[in-house]
DNA sequence: TTTTAAATTATAATTATTCTAATTTGACAC
DNA sequence: GTGTCAAATTAGAATAATTATAATTTAAAA
């Protein structure tokens, strides 16, 4: 953690920004929550605990800070909120979503799936491509097997 | 166009909604602009033309109702705007976004890339897929070879 | 035509995000 | 260590997008 703190230190002081106390506690929220997929008032919230100073209006401009040195990405999954997902040091891409419709879990899926798709869009549409965002929307295994118990307590009692 | 908006009509009823004048002009102006990407202001300010009378509330239920119906996708392409596109007639996806971050334009996929792709998902994740999002940023093909014009000329000059 | 649930309007309220102006601070030069 | 100053922060106001409310109107079935 700490290390991964100094690398992001050092990203920013090669773009000559400053690591200040607030956006190091709002780092240190995003890596402790790192499975999660928190909106600006999430990490504002959490920060305060660390930093009970610290106003929403750092938070935004930090996680915007954040958004161009590649260290979060911003994503939207469909209610009106912005969320800021790390990504995994070193990946140029950022990675996959699963969004469950009935219990509302949010999955990932680090792999990159989308490498043959990519070269057909730049060869065929001329499109030279920086990066992607990739959302599923369904049904998470966790809910699909909850069906399938249902199915089979329904089954046992017609028997 | 008459067709498509009696098919539409068709759909309303037998979900038991209506078709008013009010969504019915909603539906002219996303058939008439059916290669843009509206936001709902976008969407009223046309309408207003057919319908001065409409009210903002309106319009958003109305994108909302099509949305259920899927006779228009929501989708954010990362300002804090919701647009609202076209399905076409038919199609089980929605189709696939190339955003350019030079210009800002929106193109449209409309070939299903992710056929191969979702079983994947499917059968590693256990997860039910119902729908995707995908959007590529990047650069497009305009800008492409704008880019391509300005090397070219510099390159005379260096002669 | 009448009836009635559904839909609409105008407006207020809410929510998310950005801006502003005054103040504070991190880091470098001395 | 201290002074300096651009960069960063704060509190709070402003803006923008979306949703809710309550009174009124209307589409369509009987």
């Amino acid at each position: 953690m700490e290390s991964r703190i100094n690398r992001i230190k050092k990203q920013l002081h090669s773009r000559k920004y400053k690591l200040t106390p607030q956006r190091e506690a709002t780092v240190r929220v995003l890596l402790e929550n790192e499975e999660d997929h928190l909106s600006a008032e999430d990490v504002y919230l959490l920060v305060k605990d660390k930093a009970p100073e610290i106003g929403l209006a750092t938070v935004y401009r930090t996680l915007e800070l954040l958004s161009e040195l590649k260290v979060v990405d911003k994503i939207n999954f469909g209610d009106g909120v912005s969320r800021y997902d790390l990504r995994q040091e070193g990946a140029t891409h950022f990675h996959h979503h699963l969004v469950c419709i009935e219990c509302g879990a949010v999955d990932e899926i680090q792999e990159d799936l989308l490498g043959d798709v990519e070269k057909v869009v730049e060869r065929n549409w001329h499109f030279k491509i920086k990066d992607h965002r990739l959302t599923f929307h369904g049904i998470c295994h966790r809910c699909v097997s909850k069906h399938a118990e249902v199915e089979q307590k329904e089954h046992n009692i017609s028997r």
